[in-house]
RNA sequence: UACCCCGUAGUGUAAUGGUAACACUACUGAUUUUGAUUCAGUCAUUCAAGGUUCGAGUCCUUGCGGGGUAGCCA
């Protein structure tokens, strides 16, 4: 049972950069960032570049990773998804210490720099409209042209800026634009903005600000600021790079943070665009951000999935620059394996059926012990309490069991766990001939599930006796979408979504021990799967959300008839 | 159609010029008081074609295929 899974030598791309620039003494101290943009919730794509970026601040030494919130963009950010960030950060099991910082904390400096570059002559203010600076931008196959506001004066720059910064001008009058090449095959390095007008209020800076800086303004100088040495970020950046690296070359920094890419986690199943959440959030698709059906850590979180389960999965993912697609099951493996280390099992039926014993006392009641985790005996052992009246689960009993099914039928033998061997005497059903009850015979001399003349029973169910069994709600969990790659698919990403991806039980009955359990428990029903419980839950009634299903080959096989 | 990146089992990753390895999935089988867990096994000559070399998944060339890029988003 294994801590952290253990960690080969093998290094991706990433750490032999960085064991590279050790040996050769670029470096002394790595320094890594993650820096989300906050206008969302983080989601499982995120845990990936956490897991990296925090992860080699574990791994090297002398080493530290910052968290820097990207908030240049005061129309999309808000305070709330700063504060649920730090929480998903911190619950993945990583800390920044006191390396907490804001690109706007920076924009004084960055205001400086801008006017360093105009000073300089690397930029100007540009008065055309969005819609002609895209015209004039070119396209991919054809080069841009200069605008007519390009060659302006270094002092007519300063003027203009400066009254953009006091607001003297509308939101797209005016931009600051670098004076880099027009005719780049790079696009981005077709004068790209460096500056736009927002009056907008800012979640940090309030209303000091009428200007505001660009993603690739602000970044590199950021990590130039705060000495990070290995900025890495996804593929989608790679085109930024030379315009990155640009800024740092002509503001002469000392410091040159090395812009790295890596291929963004693709997942089956799922959607990872915050905008998407995004909007399942606002359509009341699902129930907030920490739905459990949602890809966000929040939600994953609810649902029952550990942090562990997710570092694991994404130190199994790899590192590379192909942008694959990564097979949800991996996911689904990471946490079955680790839930199954550490969930004490208890027994919970979900869709009962009532089962008597006639040959039990009409009052009797007994308890018998239930180990608390096979595989590992320190966690002990549990009474629980067995009675005339039972509840089992509805698909453990079949009128007309087909060959190979071990569980109740007619006639039928089987192990309640833990328990006695229980047959199956008669079958009671209502007027529409579903079946309501089972009327059983126990062998007294099977106690424990042992019995005294050696016979077998191929089959063991749980079971839950009625009159001691906590009521709960159950939510069954699945997939958010049906098809593997939704954005492939044809139609609107709405239209993908699973509409059985929740389902919930309202009649479940569990085993006393269950009473009085804390939200955030988690434990495994046995051959149910593992169960976490919810928030929702009140002193009136248990919620509890399925986390994942065991394996179950009977399901599979069942499935292929 | 311009530029950049990427092509190794179904999927995700190893192999750093010397016999293609690991994990997941799937399928067999064994054990099992969870049809779970555990254990054992099966599944690829590395996109293609040329070239360099004693030797190429790895280096070179040319194709082919996939992804990215034309926000005053990040």
């Amino acid at each position: 049972m294994s801590e952290e899974t253990e960690d080969e030598v093998k290094k991706d791309f990433i750490r032999e950069i960085i064991d590279a620039d050790l040996a050769s003494g670029k470096h002394s101290e790595i320094v890594t960032r993650f820096p989300p943009e906050p206008n969302g919730y983080l989601h499982i794509g995120h845990a990936k570049s956490i897991c990296l970026n925090f992860g080699l601040s574990k791994e090297y030494s002398p080493a530290r990773c910052h968290l820097r919130f990207d908030d240049t963009n005061p129309s999309k950010e808000e305070t709330e998804y700063v504060e649920s960030i730090q929480e998903d950060v911190r619950w993945l099991g990583f800390d920044w210490g006191k390396n907490l910082f804001f690109a706007s904390d920076y924009f004084d400096q960055l205001h400086g720099f801008a006017v360093q570059l105009i000073e300089s002559g690397h930029a100007y203010v540009d008065s055309l409209s969005a819609e002609e600076i895209r015209t004039y931008r070119g396209t991919l196959t054809e080069p841009g042209k200069p605008s007519p506001h390009r060659d302006r004066s270094v002092e007519e720059n300063l003027d203009l800026f400066a009254r953009m910064a006091k607001g003297e001008f509308a939101e797209g009058e005016h931009v600051l634009r670098a004076k880099i090449d027009m005719a780049s095959p790079n696009m981005n390095m077709r004068d790209p903005t460096l500056y736009r007008i927002r009056k907008e209020s800012h979640h940090r800076t309030g209303n000091k600000w009428c200007v505001y800086p660009m993603y690739d303004f602000t970044h590199g100088l950021s990590d130039m600021l705060e000495g990070v040495t290995h900025s890495l970020c996804t593929l989608e950046f790679e085109h930024h790079r030379p315009l990155y690296e640009w800024f740092l070359k002509v503001l002469k920094t000392p410091c040159q943070p090395r812009q790295i890419e890596f291929a963004r986690l693709g997942l089956t199943y799922t959607v990872m665009s915050k905008r998407f959440l995004l909007k399942l959030v606002e359509s009341g698709k699902v129930n907030g951000w920490d739905d459990p059906r949602m890809p966000t850590i929040s939600g994953i979180r609810r649902r029952g999935y550990t942090a562990e389960a997710i570092r694991r999965f994404c130190h199994r993912i790899g590192l590379t620059k192909y942008p694959g697609m990564t097979d949800i099951s991996l996911l689904e493996f990471s946490v079955r394996e680790h839930l199954n280390e550490v969930a004490p099992r208890v027994m919970g039926v979900l869709k009962p059926l009532k089962v008597v014993i006639t040959n039990y006392p009409e009052d009797g009641e007994e308890m018998v012990d239930a180990v608390n985790h096979p595989g590992d005996p320190e966690a002990g052992k549990r009474p629980v309490p067995f009675s005339r009246e039972l509840y089992i689960e509805q698909n453990d009993f079949m009128e007309d069991p087909p060959r190979k099914f071990f569980r109740l039928g007619p006639g039928r033998e089987v192990r309640f766990r833990y328990a006695y061997y229980v047959t199956c005497q008669e079958v009671i059903k209502d007027d529409h001939g579903t079946v309501t009850e089972l009327r059983c015979t126990y062998d007294p001399e099977s106690r424990g599930g042992k019995s005294a003349d050696g016979r077998k029973v191929k089959g063991t169910i749980h079971w839950v006796s009625a009159k001691h069994a906590v009521p709960a709600t159950v939510r069954l969990i699945d997939r958010l979408f049906t098809v593997e790659d939704p954005h492939a698919a044809d139609g609107e990403l709405e239209d993908q979504l699973n509409p059985d991806a929740i389902e919930e039980l309202m009649d479940c009955q569990l085993e006393p021990s269950l009473r009085g359990q804390k939200v955030g428990y988690q434990c495994q029903f046995e051959r149910l799967g593992y169960f976490c419980i919810d928030p929702d839950t009140t002193e009136d009634g248990l919620v509890i959300n399925r986390t994942i299903g065991l394996r179950d080959s009977w399901a599979k096989q069942a499935g292929k008839r």
